[in-house]
DNA sequence: GTTGATATATATCAGATTGATAATGATTTG
DNA sequence: CAAATCATTATCAATCTGATATATATCAAC
């Protein structure tokens, strides 16, 4: 399942237009499928050129025109297709870990700011989920609580994590640099 | 930090060839930095061509050349300043969830198998991890300890979410299944 | 009232990454 | 003994990222 492939399902709840797809996924997406610009936009043309969405451009005072894109029957048969018959991927690649991962050759103050850092990220990703997760009514389906609550969860244990054992790095530099003082001192 | 700064941190704790890479790649990154041959044999060569690393070939009796690198001073100036000057990212991609949100238009089995399935991979995960924490021994670095415990705490909570809310998905299709056998029956 | 930020909307592009594929001989497994 | 896996290199098309560009409107602040 590409951003192509996404796009045509959110197109499955209702029109819309890159930008409107671009502000989906920074709300409903953001924890756990980002995509940009770039990669919605060619998407979009890919769906169009292969007659899986219909585009209209709406003319507009003072902005440019909006190209609104309608998913069509056959649009809607691929991305069923695509939901019953791919494997789905669930990848983290995390810079934060892997710089974690060499903590040894971190200053304190640099690995406070990086941990300090991280937890705000994770509280940020809290709020925001519970704004969107405030905003909704009972018309809200299953599957969009579900990702909602699995991101808040997930965040939540994270922050959890970070703060109870975030003591093992810093407690390992003073080891450290406990046993290079005794060197110094010949014992 | 890409790909290829990773490489030159894991070099700055030993020599290795791409294989090599590969394989710490496979074991004790896994769960939060993929990375495959495409991008690390492409990112030694840069960092050669870089004089960031020095590459030794090795023949080996039947099996190919190994291309063993080794960081260079410059090399390590490089990485301690990328990990000292990059503000790290952590993202997570899951096809999983875009699937699930989208779980009304799944039929129950579907459902289930996907479900199953992504169970099944955490309790992989954990597995993989407290295999490799297994081997460990006092010299192990409290940065390395502290990413995997990370990895399986996460994991583990991953997999309680899943276990204790799947109930809502399927719940909310017998509601939708309800509601339809009512309308029909012109209530 | 003008500067600067933010919002609406499009789009492209270089560089990074993914996932598949290929080659080749050794060794292990069934 | 055939089949699979290991050890090792490498490439390539498709995709994605992050930055950048363009143009207008509004809105707050100075």
């Amino acid at each position: 399942m590409d951003v192509k492939t996404l796009c045509l399902g959110l197109l499955s709840l209702g029109d819309a237009c890159g930008y409107d797809l671009k502000k989906t996924f920074e709300s409903l997406f953001k924890h756990f499928f980002p995509a940009g610009y770039g990669s919605i936009y060619p998407a979009l043309a890919d769906l169009a050129n292969a007659g899986l969405v219909e585009c209209t451009k709406v003319p507009q005072a003072g902005k440019p025109d909006r190209k609104v894109y309608r998913i069509t029957d056959s649009g809607r048969r691929v991305f069923l297709d695509a939901l019953n018959h791919t494997e789905p991927q669930h990848k983290l690649r995390s810079e934060f870990l892997a710089t974690i991962y060499f903590a040894d050759l971190l200053d304190t103050e640099r690995l406070g700011v990086l941990l300090d850092d991280r937890l705000q990220k994770l509280r940020d990703t809290v709020a925001h989920i519970e704004h969107i997760e405030q905003e909704w009514g009972p018309e809200t389906s299953a599957g969009a609580r579900f990702v909602a609550g699995f991101g808040a969860v997930m965040a939540k244990a994270a922050a959890e994590y970070v703060e109870t054992n975030r003591h093992l790095l810093t407690n390992a530099s003073d080891a450290e640099r406990i046993s290079e003082i005794k060197a110094a001192a010949g014992g």
